[in-house]
DNA sequence: ATGCAACTTAGACTCAGTCTAGACCATTTT
DNA sequence: AAAATGGTCTAGACTGAGTCTAAGTTGCAT
């Protein structure tokens, strides 16, 4: 599979040429919104892509959001994240890495894959095969124990 | 924090003072949801709880249903899983696992965490304390390489 | 019995995400 | 040059999981 080379931020120029390397025709809306994806990584909802593509770029629908933002997940340039229940989060980091979710806050950052070691027997049936492996580790701030959500 | 056994089936005759000993008011649409629940470990969705108690035992309404299993889910009887973007689903197992999630299939079953070893470094920031830590692996049935989903 | 708080319910409501049908745009065919 | 082709974009309708509301019911305490 073709893969992204992790760096950010990625430049407006070549953010064509990649998405035309991916196979994806480069038009103004996907390359806004790869563009806004790729300055850095982040997790960013669709509605942050859509507020954030129209404050900074022209103007994108919402079915061209959400359009886009599956071909992109389709095409491995970037992937869902799901740890709320009431909308998918789009992680523009595609290198192997896990996650770390603060309950009190919300805030949701990084592990490198390399930093952790698994190891055991999966037990998985014949003729599957893996396709990814990814830890959730919550946390809570602490110092608040009357934790009232 | 309290802990249930997790020892299945639940038969109905415990079930009411298993509530009672969470500090859960033991009510009729209560005990139908958490019999159904804890008849063996499983994963459901509210929906599939709504039918499952309205065939077997008397009628329950949706949001019944809802503000029991956030109740369950709150008081540790049971726990979210988050995989599938369009719903929730409930797992009644509460023992320390894992998930495997067949994205062929649909098929989602359990590791128990003790087959896993899981070392390194998190990293947290200071006075964060871990909340809990779940693996999920994703796996292909394979025999399909033309994966049109 | 009576009062009161907790629980349940039907149905309205919300909101993330999808669908539809037409507009738009670039390229190719005639 | 005009027309056809095929892919993309869009406004707005639609869907469906989950929440909310306001009224009714239950059940415990006195």
């Amino acid at each position: 599979m073709n893969e992204r080379a992790d760096r950010f931020p990625v430049e407006r120029s070549e953010v064509r040429a990649m998405l035309t390397r991916f196979g994806i025709q480069p038009t103004q809306q996907r390359i806004d919104i790869a563009h806004l994806l790729f300055q850095r990584p982040q997790h960013v909802s669709a509605e942050q892509v859509l507020e954030g593509v129209n404050a900074a770029y022209g103007h994108v629908s919402k079915a061209t959001v959400y359009n886009t933002l599956n071909l992109f997940v389709r095409y491995g340039l970037i992937n869902e994240v799901l740890i709320e229940p009431d909308r998918t989060l789009y992680d523009s980091n595609t290198s192997d890495h896990h996650h770390v979710y603060n309950m009190d806050t919300g805030e949701l950052s990084d592990i490198p894959a390399g930093r952790l070691a698994i190891q055991g027997d999966l037990g998985l049936p014949e003729g599957t095969e893996i396709e990814g492996m990814e830890v959730l580790v919550r946390v809570r701030s602490g110092h608040d124990p009357a934790a009232n959500r």
